[in-house]
DNA sequence: TGGTAATCTAATCAAGG
DNA sequence: CCTTGATTAGATTACCA
C-alpha cells in the first residue's frame, strides 16, 4: 500500500453480520497441506497461553473485543508474544502484491488468534438458539448495530460498538497494565458520543 | 470507477490436556 | 473425550490512483 500504511485506515467493522456471509464454507480441499511446506508437514503446534497471558488477554477482550492493530501490538508485547503483524508468508518471504494469490491471511499473531477464537466462542454461545424474533424495525442500518452478543446489562464489559476503538493514545512506556489502559480508553470512548 | 488492502465472521481441523 | 488454538474461505468496508 503506497498511501502511508501508518494511517491505519480506521478498521472500523461498522456493519457486522451482514446475515450469513460465508457460506457453509464447504469447500475446502480434504488436503492437510496442499501447499508444498519445506520441511515436511508443517504441524499445528498449539500455544499454550501462561495464565498470565490469558489473563491479559481476556483482560484486553473484555475491554475492547475488537484491538485496533497499535493495541494489539501492545497487547502482543504485553503477553510477550510474537506479534507477526508483518505480513511474511511461512517462508518468510514478503507477500507482494502478486506473491499472495489470495490475499491476507496471512500469520497472525496468536493474540489476534485468540480474539478471533474468543469472539466467536463468544458470539456462538450466547445465541445458542436464534428466536424467532422478527427484525425491530427498518430503523436504517445505524450504527447501533450492537451485535447479537450484547444484551449482557450485567458484566457487559462496556462492549464498545465496532466503531469505538480505542484510538490508541499515547501508551506510556509502562506496559504493565494494558489491560488499564484498554479499559480506560474504552470507557472514555464510550463516555464520549 | 475500479482495484487493492485490511479486517471480520463462520466453519472446520487438529493438537493438547 | 472435550476444550481450544490454528487454518481456510468468503464477504464487507474503506482508501487511493
Amino acid at each position: 500500500m503506497s498511501a502511508a500504511p501508518g494511517t491505519s485506515r480506521a478498521p472500523q467493522p461498522l456493519l457486522r453480520f451482514p446475515g450469513g456471509a460465508g457460506g457453509p464454507g464447504g469447500s475446502r480441499p480434504p488436503g492437510p497441506c496442499p501447499c508444498p511446506c519445506p520441511g515436511g508437514p508443517r504441524k499445528r503446534r498449539r500455544t499454550t497461553f501462561s495464565r498470565g497471558q490469558l489473563s491479559e488477554l481476556e483482560r484486553a477482550f473484555a475491554a475492547v473485543p475488537y484491538p485496533d492493530i497499535a493495541t494489539r501490538e501492545r497487547l502482543a508485547e504485553l503477553t510477550q508474544l510474537p506479534e507477526a503483524k508483518i505480513q511474511v508468508s511461512a517462508d518468510g518471504t514478503p507477500l507482494g502484491p502478486g506473491a499472495a494469490p489470495s490475499v491476507s491471511h496471512g500469520p497472525v499473531s496468536p493474540s489476534q488468534v485468540w480474539f478471533q477464537n474468543r469472539r466467536a466462542r463468544r458470539i456462538r454461545s450466547a445465541k445458542p438458539e436464534p428466536p424467532p424474533q422478527p427484525p425491530p424495525a427498518p430503523t436504517e442500518r445505524g450504527p447501533s448495530t450492537a451485535p447479537p452478543d450484547g444484551t449482557a446489562p450485567g458484566p457487559a464489559p462496556a462492549v464498545p460498538p465496532p466503531g469505538a476503538r480505542s484510538p490508541a493514545p499515547s501508551l506510556p512506556t509502562s506496559l504493565g497494565s494494558i489491560s488499564d489502559l484498554i479499559y480506560s480508553a474504552a470507557i472514555t470512548n464510550l463516555g464520549e458520543p
